[in-house]
DNA sequence: GCATTTTAGTATCTATACTTACCAATTTTG
DNA sequence: CAAAATTGGTAAGTATAGATACTAAAATGC
């Protein structure tokens, strides 16, 4: 068995190539914004005023990864961050106007390159993919790989 | 369109829970050794002698990247870098004793950890699975999205 | 055979991503 | 209600991962 033919090995060049083919098109359309940055913001318009905590939940990332993100959107202006008066503890994060903008601008290029991606499979075989990703996604956050 | 129905973010994921079930199966059993460490063993395993550059083409990173993968093996002991005397720009690097029988004990362990990391899936699934990643992996690097 | 270009590796910078540890605030418990 | 446990956020440390820029060495072109 060798380690290029295991699917841990796999999976990581999925989500290299998938990574390259995301800023490859963002930077063509002229958007500074990386992948989890983007999550966030998603998770943001549709909820506005989340904390950081459940936007880490939201985005599948652990609260100090999600307190680096949320810093770099707020130094670009695209998010603001206040504390919370009900839970001193947390931060209420909502979009900016400017945030709210350019997640606008940036939805339909993130939507469109999705295919690119998989530009290698055929739509039947894409879905095919995506169904099965997904359910290995959600088994292991229902079973005992991810454990919070 | 949501974004965590995006291929994207579920690829993103796939990878986060392979990495997790990785680790906290290679710490059960005693190994300090993260993925790519591994890759790159395994790499100079079936070929000692590789320089840098084809061990980080043969474990799909950059040159940098893999400098610092090797950096740490050889910090841990497990391979040794001379500078090949046939080309003094390249680093022939080798296992060490210790690197080989480490890379031995390790092998079982992240060969039987692969069906845990689709564990969600059914054999023939994880086959159907594998075989399209694989694919769209492969279309990639065929096509324009991995250009090194 | 010398100039140009390419290649191998390193250094630096940025961005996930996770761990552990810590502080502060809130909840739970006895 | 006070002690204990939990939760939200940050800080420091480590490991990919890539971009860019740089040095040194080798290959190519003329």
């Amino acid at each position: 068995m060798n380690a290029k033919n295991m699917a841990g090995h796999v999976i990581r060049q999925l989500h290299q190539m998938s990574t390259q083919v995301y800023a490859s098109h963002m930077q063509a359309a002229g958007f500074d914004l990386t992948p989890v940055q983007f999550a966030a913001m998603d998770a943001l318009s549709a909820q506005p005023g989340l904390d950081q905590a459940t936007i880490a939940a939201s985005i599948a990332c652990d609260r100090a990864t999600t307190g680096g993100v949320i810093d770099r959107l707020e130094q670009k202006g695209l998010v603001a961050r206040v504390v919370n008066e009900k839970d001193r503890r947390a931060r209420v994060v909502t979009l900016t106007d400017q945030g709210r903008d350019l997640f606008q601008q940036a939805l339909p290029i993130v939507a469109g390159l999705q295919v690119d991606i998989l530009q290698a499979l055929s739509p039947d075989e894409r879905s095919d993919f995506l169904r099965l990703a997904k359910k290995a996604v959600q088994g292991a956050q229902d079973g005992d790989a991810l454990r919070t």
